[in-house]
Parts: C-alpha cells; sequence; structure tokens
DNA sequence: TTGAAAGCGCTAACAT
DNA sequence: ATGTTAGCGCTTTCAA
C-alpha cells in the first residue's frame, strides 16, 4: 500500500495543454473557458482521478466549506440516551448537506478539549462556528465572533455579552407554563417541579415559567434540581416524595427526567395520573413509550437546528449581516399522564 | 463585528525581532532555542494572539492532525433510538481525544453525500479515515486505501477484496449461538429470529449463528429480517406470530427489534417468558428497562470503537504497518426475558 | 479566451 | 543556534 503521489493542477494541466490557470478555471466551474478546452481539461481531470487539495485552496481563498457545530459536553454526554443533542444535530446536518457544506463535530466537555475546540476554530479550519447546550457564561462565542468568525448559538446565551452573538432559542417559558395551568386547570394544587440544570438556559427558563404561573394562581412551590439524566430525575422524585407525600402534581424539565420520576413514583406506590400528574418537556419519543405516555411540552429542536445553520449560511455569505435572534414556538401535547 | 487580520508567523518574527524560521521553531516545540529567544517569541505570539494557519500548515506538513469517521446512513437515522452509532462514536472520540487528533463525523446516507465524502477524504482533508455500519460491498475503502490513505472498518467489510482493509469486529456469531444454546438447553424447540439486514455483517453472521445452533439441535428454523430498528421488529414479530403462533422462543438479532417484539408479543397476549421467551443483542440500557428486562448478548461497541481508532493512529503514524484484524469477545447477560 | 506570475502562510533543508 | 530560501498546490490579478 504506497502512498500513490496525487496529481496535482500542474499534471493536469501538462495533460490537457494547457495553464494551471485555465485548469483552475474549469475546475471552479468558470464559464469564460472554450467548450473544447473545457472538455479536454475534464477529461484530464478524469484520467488522472485528479481532485484538489483543500489546503492549498483554503490557502488562497480563506474558505473551508465547513462548519463547526460545538457541544460543550463530554461524548458520552452527547451520545446518552438524552434525544437533545441528535434532534439538534440532524437539524443542523440536514442544513448544511444542502448547501454542501461540511459539518465538524466537536465536543468540549472537559477545560482542555475546550482550549483545543479554541484553538481548532481560531486556526481558521472552519468557516463558522456554532455552538448548542451551553454551560453558565460562556466566553467563547463572544471570543470567536469578536475575532471575525461568525457564531450562532442555539439557545439563548446567559452571558452578559450574549447579545452580540447572534442566536435561536425555543419558547420555555410559554411551553412550561401552559403545562402548569393545564395542572392548576385539572385541580392540582401541590404541584412540585424538577427543575433543570441552572447553569443552563434552558434549566434557568423552564423553572421560570414553572415559578410565574404558581405565583400567579397563588399556589406553593416546591423546586429540587436535576441535571437533565433519567437518573436524576429518579432521585429527584424521591425527594420530592419525601419532603411532601402529598404532592399531587410536578412538571419535569426534560422527559428523560420524567421518565426517571415515573419509576420513582411506581416504586413508592403512587398511580399516574390518579395520585400525582406528571408532565414532561421535550416530546421525544420516550415520551410516547413511557408507562402511562407522557403528557410534555413539544419543542422543536430539528427545526432549531436547521435555523441556526440556516442563520450560520448567511452570516458565512455575508458577515457584516446582521442576525436577529429567532425563538420557536413550543406546544403542550397532551397524553396520559396528566 | 469586523473581520480583523489574523496575525501571521511574519508577523511575530518582527514583534520578536526573530525570524520566521525560529518563530515556527518556538510554536512547533523545537529544543534548539535559546530560552530568551523562546521567551520573547512566546510573548510576541501571546500579545499578538496568534494562532497557526492550518491550511498553510497542512500544504506544507502533508498532515491535517484529523481523521474522519464515516458511516454511510442518514442523520436520521444516526440520530434515531440506535444506540449502536453513539457507542462507536464514543469509543472513537475517546481515544482520538487522548491523541489530540480531531475527528470528523460524516454521514453519507445518500448517493450524493456518499460522494461528497470520497472527494473530501481525497481532497486531504483528513490523515485517515475509519467506517463503521457498513453495507454492502461498499468499494469506497479499499478505494481509499489504494490511494495510499488509511482506513480502518469497524465491521468486517462484505466486500471481496475486503481482505485488504484493516477491521475490527464483534464476535456476532459465539454471542448468538451462545444465546440460541440457551433457548435450547431450557427446553424450547420452536425458536424463530428476527434477523438484521442481510446487507450488514452483522445481520448476516447473526442469522448465521442461530442457523448453525438449530442445524446442530436438529431443530426447525422460522426467520424474518428486520433492519434493527424497533418499528421493524415489531413488525417481524408480528408476522412471526401469524406464521407460528406456537412459537416458543425468539432470538432477535438487536435490543430496538427486541423492544419492538415484546411489543407485538403483548398486543397478541403472549406472556415473556412464559409463553415466549426472547433474547436480544446489544445489551443497551433499554434491555434493562425493558418489560421484562431483556436477556441479550453484550458487544462491546464502546470498545470497538477505541479498538478503531487506536489502529487507525498506528498506521497514521507510519502508513506501511500492515494491521491484522481483530475480533472483540461478546457475552450472554441473562435477565428475566429468556 | 488564455497564460504568466505573484502570492496565500507555513515548514524544512541548507547555510552560516 | 539562527537565518535564508525554496517550495507545498492553488487562485487570481494582470497582460496579451
Amino acid at each position: 500500500m504506497v502512498t500513490r503521489e496525487r496529481p496535482t493542477l500542474e499534471a493536469v494541466a501538462r495533460r490537457a495543454g494547457v495553464s494551471r490557470a485555465t485548469v483552475s478555471r474549469v475546475v471552479n466551474g468558470s464559464t469564460t473557458v472554450a467548450a473544447s478546452i473545457r472538455d479536454a481539461v475534464n477529461q484530464a481531470v478524469e484520467e488522472l482521478g485528479y481532485v484538489p487539495n483543500q489546503a492549498a485552496r483554503s490557502l488562497v481563498t480563506q474558505r473551508t466549506e465547513s462548519i463547526a457545530l460545538i457541544l460543550p459536553e463530554t461524548a458520552s454526554r452527547v451520545f446518552s440516551d438524552d434525544m437533545f443533542f441528535p434532534a439538534v444535530i440532524r437539524g443542523v446536518s440536514t442544513e448544511l448537506e444542502a448547501a454542501d457544506k461540511q459539518l465538524v463535530l466537536m465536543m468540549a466537555g472537559s477545560a482542555a478539549s475546550h482550549d483545543r475546540v479554541e484553538r481548532y476554530a481560531m486556526a481558521g479550519h472552519v468557516d463558522g462556528v456554532m455552538f448548542a447546550s451551553m454551560h453558565g457564561a460562556d466566553p467563547l462565542p463572544g471570543k470567536l465572533a469578536r475575532l471575525g468568525i461568525p457564531v450562532v448559538c442555539s439557545g439563548r446565551p446567559m452571558s452578559p455579552a450574549g447579545n452580540t452573538v447572534p442566536y435561536v432559542d425555543v419558547d420555555h417559558f410559554g411551553g412550561v407554563a401552559a403545562a402548569v395551568r393545564h395542572l392548576v386547570g385539572a385541580g392540582r394544587r401541590r404541584i412540585a417541579t424538577i427543575a433543570g440544570p441552572q447553569d443552563m438556559i434552558a434549566g434557568v427558563d423552564r423553572l421560570a415559567g414553572y415559578r410565574a404561573v404558581l405565583t400567579e394562581a397563588g399556589l406553593p412551590e416546591h423546586v429540587t434540581t436535576g441535571d437533565f439524566t433519567r437518573e436524576s430525575g429518579e432521585q429527584a422524585m424521591q425527594r420530592l416524595l419525601t419532603e411532601d407525600p402529598e404532592l399531587d402534581a410536578v412538571f419535569v424539565a426534560s422527559d428523560l427526567m420524567a421518565h426517571g420520576a415515573l419509576q420513582a413514583l411506581r416504586e413508592r406506590g403512587r398511580r399516574v395520573p390518579l395520585d400525582v400528574a406528571v408532565i414532561g418537556f421535550d416530546d421525544f419519543e420516550i415520551a410516547r413509550y413511557s408507562d402511562p405516555p407522557l403528557t410534555t411540552v413539544r419543542q422543536p429542536i430539528v427545526d432549531m437546528g436547521r435555523t441556526m445553520a440556516k442563520l450560520m449560511l448567511t452570516l458565512v455569505d455575508d458577515p457584516t449581516e446582521v442576525a436577529a435572534p429567532v425563538v420557536l414556538p413550543t406546544e403542550l401535547v397532551l397524553r396520559d399522564s396528566a
């Protein structure tokens, strides 16, 4: 298995009896080339199996035709049973595929990998950077943006300087409010919540929705927190039941946590929804397959990914473009659990 | 937000009062640089926020420090509820991360994207290419290998020329054989199977394991096929029950299909394992959470990914290396369903 | 319409 | 130990 030399523009030019410039024009689809010459060049390209060297091309065009999606999470987390990441990636990759851009997926769950990602982006490896699942007030988006690299976030950034970076998010607050109002409307009076991590905007906004409605209804709050995993949901539910054995409803900030909560309720002998009503958030497949099927808040994550990618593509085309934030609607989906 | 010019080696050199070569040496950690000069250079790098241009670097080194993982599947499939892909990716990315290589994840579910991936690899965008979840006799691995690009496959290639490309796989046959023997040993006599797609080596090998044991035991075969999705498992189980209402066991070639099968069995009023024993394959989390928990064959997919990545790293370091195939062991995990 | 030539930013001989 | 220099393969003026 010898590393056969890959043919260069030069080789194609010689074979076709033209200059490098002409070959370059043909390869890049310039219209100002005579048909006969174009055919000759194409034939030489074919015969030699020529493929342009991307490094050389990027060096002069300053374009790589690829775009990064950065997930500040470990690979184990991204590829766990949390269907959030798959959905975002699916949306993003659909849109980039259509634009013939290469998606470069980067996990940055550790400080070291966070650095690597930063250098990677700054080294000009990609034409733009998208972020999803951000924690805390990550300075990286702002930093890259200030360097002139197009940046889009999915999820409203928590950083104070967040307003400098365009973002796409879903209406967490509205969705949760609808869910909790549903519980109130059904006569539930001891409504607890398992909130998401408070270093993420999704966790914060969903908790805010819960609080707003309970305040409005004059009902007491009962808050505990998980980290969006099934296990954390199960444990959180156990805590809630211990603290208030009489609770009659719980809004859980993710379907996966809700699944864990259902498990805990079952173990404690509570019937759902008879004794305790449960509402989740996400509308992932697990919501339909759980027992009982889960009433939940549908959020259009795939769409969010697509929208984010589209935004990115316009920014890459014209970096002076000023992109406004986009917020996508959410919707309560009624099933058996509440 | 202006595209601020990024500083070059030249700029750093001027600022530090040295030559470009010296800066290059410092940046690349050469030891033959005087400490005082090294410090001066590092300071200039710091002040200017210099980051090497990867395109320029690759152009001369012929290295990109990134490695592709190609999944000949649509993004929807890769990011569905099939935990195979996440597991592979997790293993691969763990290993590449440790080696400070960038993983470039590419989905190639359509003919068009398959082409794009081919061009991408041939354009020298990556130092090596790994394949997983291959269908049929894909010529791409062989083609890239012949061009001198390091290639490793996860899953024994089905192509006749497959022996030219190193691969890592798990012992499908052995695992399935253990599973079906368990059924036979438990007194089951009408043992059906829901096989995987027959254009994939995992589908073929697992079916072979089933057939071998039934032949050995002198029992009749009853085969139907799915595509590894839950839905296909559910439908396949319905077919089996219609064709043989008396069947008392079924080996299902994936946990996800087994989950669908359990659903179908429930709908048809069969008790598991009392009426029908079920064994799956994968040992994904769903096997523990299904009702009843699923006896299944554990395959070390994360390890397979890691092993594949390690192999790739040695090949990238020394392309003349001849890598032998690796086959990892599988293991029957007993739970309630059989 | 085509070709000649000047780089893009970097590394790696080779000189000193 | 440091500098000089010659490209890596490509695109893109500028001339012809």
